[in-house]
DNA sequence: CGAACGATTGACGAAACTCAAGTAGTGTGG
DNA sequence: CCACACTACTTGAGTTTCGTCAATCGTTCG
């Protein structure tokens, strides 16, 4: 059994402490998956875009929440059978390894990386994520949650963002998406 | 069919790019996960020590590298019948949600906390990880280590414990082994 | 129109990095 | 046992990058 929900950009899909349970996996359009500090800082530790689960906990708490970044269709998968059943098992597990890399290039970047190189390899992630045709990205993302992926300050992103703009290198095209310009970014991944 | 190696200190148990196969798991010992950039920045992007899985590759390339931090026994586990298998299958789940969720506290920590806080909270990850008892930290890891973990320089982490040391939060009782002290840790998570 | 929200830009400050020098430890060979 | 080499660690001075605070601008929507 699943069960189909839909949630509008900024919509919580769960929060932080709240239970597992079914696994939700988005459908249509994107999330975020953010972890909140006691004194108010956030991170946001994944993107999830069509095809991807949010959460693998059946039955534990929540460490972390998810939002909808637009309108987006989540479907819960039901984990009763998960283990007898070898094609699920298999799809799970490939999930997770797929998450698991994505947390640990974010590690990477997060740690070792200038403010330039996190927005490229950020980019990146989320033409991939996303599924964005080469040169064009679609994001649609305010500049703190942005900044709250990245590591850094909204002021940051913006002077970082402006600055590609001004040396040719990113073009605002839309409200929410950019083309990469002529020159390339920054030593991106 | 499983097979046993050991490794000493300081010594590769697999490289960056080399191919996957069997699941790699530490009985004794502990070892760091890490990934290079090209112009030679380090970063440890996990700790492991016995029980936890290494990398869960089937086969694919492997996109980081492991070393033992001190002499450590690793046993390699067949993949083959991993999905007809619901234990096993079970067993990888449970593991891969454990690495997921340290990756996310990872990403929490280096793009949204102090030096000080980073500090705090690797001390807290390497005695949960290595299993040390309450009050008493081994760490059997150099400060250029400590530094990859915690996105710092050596001399940032130098200065921390430094201080930590004159303000009677840490003392040092050993080569590789600390107290805590009767002040606590800034902020530990 | 005007309120609300997001984005941009500037001036300034602080946390952490870089570079450099010097100090333990640790192991080795005489 | 001592001299040495080697590595890890500590500490200081100066610099850089990015964060903070604040003002302004642009858009959207009621």
């Amino acid at each position: 059994m699943s069960v189909l929900k839909r949630y509008e950009r900024g919509e919580e899909i769960y929060a932080q402490g709240s239970k597992g349970g079914r696994l939700p996996k988005v459908c249509s359009g994107a999330a975020i998956i953010y972890a909140l500090l006691e004194d108010g800082r956030r991170q946001i530790v994944d993107l999830a875009g069509p095809g991807d689960f949010l959460h693998f906990e059946f039955d534990g708490e929540l460490d972390h929440a998810a939002e909808a970044l637009c309108g987006t269709e989540i479907v819960e998968v039901s984990g009763d059978s998960a283990f007898s059943d070898p094609d699920l098992c298999a799809l799970l597990v490939e999930q997770m390894r797929m998450r698991l890399a994505q947390e640990r290039r974010h590690v990477t970047m997060l740690g070792r990386k200038t403010a330039q190189e996190r927005l490229a390899d950020f980019l990146d992630e989320v033409a991939r994520c996303l599924g964005c045709p080469p040169g064009y990205i679609d994001l649609p993302m305010t500049r703190q949650q942005v900044a709250d992926y990245t590591g850094l300050t909204l002021e940051t992103v913006s002077r970082i963002f402006s600055r590609w703009s001004r040396e040719g290198r990113l073009r605002k095209i839309g409200p929410t998406s950019y083309a990469r310009g002529d020159h390339p970014l920054p030593i991106a991944a």
